[in-house]
DNA sequence: TTCCGTAGTTCAGAAATTCGGAACTGTTGA
DNA sequence: TCAACAGTTCCGAATTTCTGAACTACGGAA
């Protein structure tokens, strides 16, 4: 298994973000992520939705959010927790992803990202 | 030729929206679009981004915005007039396209959209 | 009318991407 | 050492994207 890889801020492209956010069952895992509460293991996010994502798609979603920079994922033993990195991207693009998770209904005045 | 489609206000999609501007090719149109001084012509938008789009490309290009909801074209004569929907999806989704177009540095303050 | 040029769409095959089950890696605890 | 668990990687099938070629539609000239 390769180290994962997790973008600077500086080298965060728009396209990439929307991309990932392009996909309702993403924004399900970011903004579960994004809220609070959330342990962030691809366990606890596997039926979001009504569906339950088959492992190997959750692993493919979770690492088009990492390369995006929304999100930052530390093993912990067996187990991997993911956070939002919403603060920062917010930095880089303000405004951005508040807009992008209220157009989804998200309320992200519940995530750090307004 | 099939009559243009144009999705309601109330059936924009922001997942549709995101996709369609998860493209640099795509924004680039789209900002030419929404910004002053175009005809929106498909021969105008031909080469915007240092390559010369080629046409199927392009049409197709113009289909994912339109039934985005974020162009409308129309026909007059022999060519197309497209024009931004901004202050329509600005109005469902308020700030969206203005967040988007600023990350992409864009400024959307030239645009309707902001 | 018929023919021609222009603007853009549709078709079709190649290339690229996405999906998901199976096999695998790495960690913990017995 | 072994088993169970969390997540990744592999790989074939399905879907999507790309683009040249063919096509449609309109307007103007003869």
């Amino acid at each position: 298994m390769r180290p994962l890889f997790h973008p600077a801020i500086e080298d965060l492209k728009p396209e990439a973000i929307l991309y990932a956010l392009s996909d309702p069952e993403r924004v399900a895992i970011f903004a579960q992520i994004a809220g609070v509460g959330s342990s962030g293991t691809c366990t606890a996010l596997a039926n979001l939705g009504g569906r339950v994502i088959p492992k190997s798609s959750l692993s493919q979603h979770m690492k088009v959010l990492r390369e995006a920079g929304l999100i930052r994922g530390e093993r912990h033993g067996v187990e991997m927790r993911n956070h939002s990195r919403c603060q920062e991207v917010d930095q880089r693009f303000p405004g951005l992803i508040a807009a992008i998770l209220s157009a989804y209904g998200r309320r992200p005045e519940e995530t750090n990202a307004g």
